[in-house]
DNA sequence: AGTATTGTTGATAG
DNA sequence: GCTATCAACAATAC
């Protein structure tokens, strides 16, 4: 799941529990623990309160007092707050407690996970290498970027150290929102492509943002994609799949012209 | 059995 | 130095 819009809706999950004490630290799963013990963790936290969350990228970043807690979900990571009463789910790897509850870690697969970093000086140089984040970068940065890329669109826009936030199912989209085909030289849009491109993007962030994950809509390519051999919801072509970055990548050949292949 | 999966990293190649 | 591809990580679902 979690691209952007996702880790957003965890981080409005977590800013709901700001300023309570936090009683507790079960650590179920130590194999999601980075770079810190499950003693430190719990020891660094207990009786701490976390501060105003905030979000770069796909990383959600929570000061405690002191420690920063980092949160990365992965592909199938989740945070989401439960009564003490409500049954562990299996893959609920986390938990803080609290008086009136509990927040749960989640993750099947442990791709990434979570940190503990002593300070903000230490939090910022985890996140050094990413580029600026897909909601907060302005139109002349995100064209300043594109313009400096050599490679392809597609592998620009999932690479989080060129811009940060977007994964495989959101670059299609955008792409498919703004009509520029994913193969195209990330170099050679011209003005009017790349503002469509950052038009989109900001439109597809907001709504996503609003549903708390990219939606699978029938108007958006992201309620089309799974469907081998579907058609482009726009225009009825069929859609194009290809491996592209390593991820499958989905474009409408109609939508999306290849005028320029790189 | 074989394929796929919304993420990241390290090795390798161009 | 930059970029592309692939395998690996782990746990499922189809």
């Amino acid at each position: 799941m979690p691209e952007l819009p996702d880790v957003e809706g965890f981080r409005q999950v977590l800013s709901e529990h700001t300023g309570e004490p936090i009683r507790a630290v079960r650590v179920r799963d130590p194999g999601v623990l980075r770079g810190v013990g499950a003693g430190r963790l719990a020891a660094a936290l207990r009786g701490h309160r976390f501060e105003r969350p905030r979000r770069h990228g796909k990383w959600l970043i929570a000061p405690a007092g002191g420690p920063v807690l980092m949160l990365h979900f992965g592909m199938t990571g989740s945070l989401s707050w439960h009564s003490r009463q409500e049954p562990w789910h299996r893959h609920d790897r986390v938990v803080w407690q609290f008086d009136d509850g509990e927040l749960r870690y989640r993750d099947m697969r442990k791709l990434q996970g979570i940190r503990l970093a002593d300070d903000e000086a230490q939090a910022g140089r985890v996140l050094g290498g990413l580029g600026p984040d897909a909601r907060e970068v302005s139109y002349a940065c995100f064209g300043r970027l594109l313009s400096g890329r050599r490679g392809r669109l597609k592998p620009a826009l999932i690479d989080q150290a060129f811009l940060a936030g977007l994964g495989n199912l959101l670059a299609d989209e955008i792409c498919w929102h703004a009509g520029v085909n994913p193969l195209r030289a990330a170099g050679d849009l011209d003005e009017a492509e790349r503002a469509a491109l950052y038009r989109a993007m900001r439109r597809v962030l907001r709504v996503s943002i609003k549903a708390r994950c990219v939606p699978a809509r029938d108007t958006w390519l992201t309620g089309a994609r799974d469907e081998r051999g579907g058609p482009c919801p726009r225009c009825g072509a069929l859609l194009s799949r290809r491996r592209v970055a390593g991820r499958t990548t989905v474009w409408c050949p109609g939508c999306q012209p290849l005028l320029r292949p790189s």
